[in-house]
Order: C-alpha cells, then sequence, then structure tokens
DNA sequence: GTAGCCTGAGAACGGCCGTTCCCGGGCACC
DNA sequence: GGTGCCCGGGAACGGCCGTTCTCAGGCTAC
C-alpha cells in the first residue's frame, strides 16, 4: 500500500473512531483494524497516540474551515448575511447524522489536563474560528468586540448542542446573532 | 472514622483531583490516599467509580447553584440587574485559583461516549442552570426566548474561559447579556 | 479474658492498552 | 532461481487501573 494512500486511510479510521467514540476508548488495535494499516506503520507515521490525535485534529479543523466557508461563500455578498450564515452553517452541522458536539471541546475535555500537545490544538482550533469571525464581522463595517461575542454564541451552540442534540441552539444562537449585530448598527 | 465525615473527605478528595486533572487520569488508589479513606470503605459508600463521579457531580451541582444564587441575591432587587449578576458571578469564577472550565462540560467531553450515567448527570445541569436563568428571565419580564439565548452566552464563555484561561469571556459576554436584554425590552 | 466481628492496609487479580518485537512470506534485484 | 529486504500480522511486554481478597489487629459483648 501506497505511503499516501496509508496516511489517508489511517486519518479517516481515526477520524471516525475518535470523533465517534472519544480519543481513550479508542486503542490503537481498533483503528488498525478500522483502517487496515498495520500497527507498525502507524508508528512510523505518527510515533505515538498524541501525534495522531494532533494529526486528526488538524485534518479536521482543515476540513471543518474549509466547508463552514464555502458555506460562507455561498450565502452571497451581503456581509451582514454572510455573518449570519456561520450559525446557519451550524444548524445544518448540528443536524447531520452522527454529530457529538464540537471534537476540539470534547478532546480539551478529554486530554487538556494530560497532553499539552492536544491542548494546545484545541486553542489554535478557537482562535483560528474566531480569526475568522472577526473577519466577516470587519467587513460587515461592525465593531471589533462583536467577534468575540458572537464567538461565544456560537461556542455556547456548539457545546448546547453536543449535549442535548438537535439544532435549536444554532437557531436560538443566529437570533441572538441578529440582535447584537442590529444592537452594534444602531449605536 | 464516622461513615459521614468519610463521605465528605471521599468527595472533597474527589471533587479536587477530578476537577483538576480530569476523570480517567485520576485512580482509586489516588483518591484513597488523598482522602485517607480505605478502598474498602470507598467501595462500600459507591460500589464503582461512575457512581462517585455522579456524587461529585451531584454534590458540585448543589455547591455551584448556591454560589450562584447567592451571588445573584447580594446583587438586589433589580431584576435586569439580578440577571447580569450571573455574568458577573461567571468572572468571579473563571478568575479563582485552579479555574479549569466547567466541570460538567469537561466530564461530557471524557465520558459523554462511554458511561450514560455521566451524560445524564451533565445533560441534568445544564437544565437546571437553564431554568434558573428563565426564573431570572421571566421575573425581569422579558420573553422567555431570552434565557436560551442568554444560556448559550454563558456556555460559550464557559468553554472559552477554559481553554483560553482568564474572565474576558465573562466581560464579552455580559455586554452581549447587556445588549439583547436592551433589544428586548425594546421590542 | 476470650470469641467474634469489623476495619484498614495493602497485596493480588484480571483485563486493557500503548508500544515493541518476531516471524513468515512476498517482492525486487541479481 | 536464489538471496536479501521489507512489510503485514499478531504475539509479547510492561505498566496501569478498577475491583476484590487476605490478613492482622483492635474493639465489643458477655
Amino acid at each position: 500500500m501506497d505511503q499516501d494512500t496509508a496516511r489517508t486511510r489511517l486519518l479517516d479510521a481515526a477520524e471516525q473512531l475518535f470523533y465517534g467514540r472519544g480519543i481513550q476508548s479508542v486503542g490503537m488495535d481498533d483503528i488498525r483494524t478500522a483502517s487496515g494499516v498495520s500497527l507498525k506503520r502507524v508508528y512510523q507515521l505518527y510515533p505515538a497516540k498524541d501525534e495522531l490525535v494532533a494529526a486528526y485534529l488538524d485534518r479536521r479543523d482543515e476540513q471543518w474551515h474549509a466547508r463552514l466557508a464555502g458555506h460562507v461563500s455561498a450565502a452571497g455578498t451581503d456581509p451582514v448575511t454572510r455573518v449570519l450564515a456561520v450559525f446557519d452553517w451550524l444548524g445544518s452541522w448540528f443536524g447531520e447524522p452522527g454529530f457529538r458536539g464540537c471534537a476540539w471541546i470534547n478532546c480539551y475535555g478529554e486530554l487538556g489536563t494530560v497532553s499539552p500537545l492536544v491542548a494546545r490544538h484545541a486553542a489554535a482550533h478557537k482562535t483560528r474560528f474566531r480569526g475568522y469571525l472577526a473577519g466577516l464581522v470587519t467587513e460587515a463595517g461592525l465593531p471589533a468586540g462583536l467577534a468575540d461575542q458572537l464567538s461565544l454564541l456560537a461556542e455556547g451552540a456548539m457545546v448546547t448542542a453536543g449535549i442535548f442534540r438537535g439544532t435549536a441552539p444554532a437557531r436560538d444562537a443566529r437570533a441572538a446573532a441578529q440582535a447584537l449585530i442590529e444592537h452594534a448598527s444602531e449605536a
């Protein structure tokens, strides 16, 4: 098997298992079985489980942001609509089968105190998201501080949807975001 | 040693260790050493680790809500001030030494997929918090839907403060809450 | 005083898991 | 066709952890 396809299969399996069942309850043997990549190859590519987790988070970060940005792009050019599109996308994400909350929040809860590497990746993902939001807010001519507030709404929606399942938190967050935007443009 | 003091010492140790280091990285021996309660007694009181975790979450839930309600009571009688006092309290909580995010969010991330018991307790805690918030919102004569939005802000602040440490998320959430309240009272 | 019960301390057990090692087989190259 | 190399499969290892067991010691009741 090619090195690149091995890496892809490995990360595919890791993502499905880690996201679906958590990190600690998935053994390396599970990953080996699911991916079809031999344990030896796994450890050649990632010398420790930690680093496999980090690679999984990294690749997912890339895909997650691409999907989000894609949805925002498809929403058109009106800058306020684009900001609100973030919350629309959250809603469709929450509604996907197999949704289990935010991978980074879950990972942080599980390994934040144990693996500084994972903690760093979680923080980096959240920083990146907030930065993306700040860009949209700025393009809409809204005050920069609004981005922090909107990010709290989004994070809260992710947590709530993760625990209770369902898309309602995204709708609530979207309504709140709209109100905050109106409030900010009036001032 | 008295049964009641044994239980208290046990839960004290469990809370400190579980909250500070996570559940899975704390062994029963650690708890035994920290509490001074023999392993035999531990298993008499809680036949499995799961149930000790649940008891820890339960007692913390009681104390957490009592502290929150105490702060809100001390804030006076103006109903809007009382709602905002929730976010003030979050700020002082985030600033405490040893703050490590929301115990229930962390536990859910760690054990939500593994222990239905823990998942239930996390959901119950969040439901209770939202209910408390809804009471404050109703007393202020504000629309009931606002409570859901404020709860998203609070959850988002807890997650963000947990990952990045610091009290800024509470201030941002408070400012956003104030804006949402104004928006709701204008309508 | 003695018999019996309860307790605490720690060892023991069974299982799991991350990581490494070994072996047999297939492929490339001479 | 042979030889050596690399790879996959899976066993092995070391350590940890939840849970149970053993045993010695002290308290209680007569």
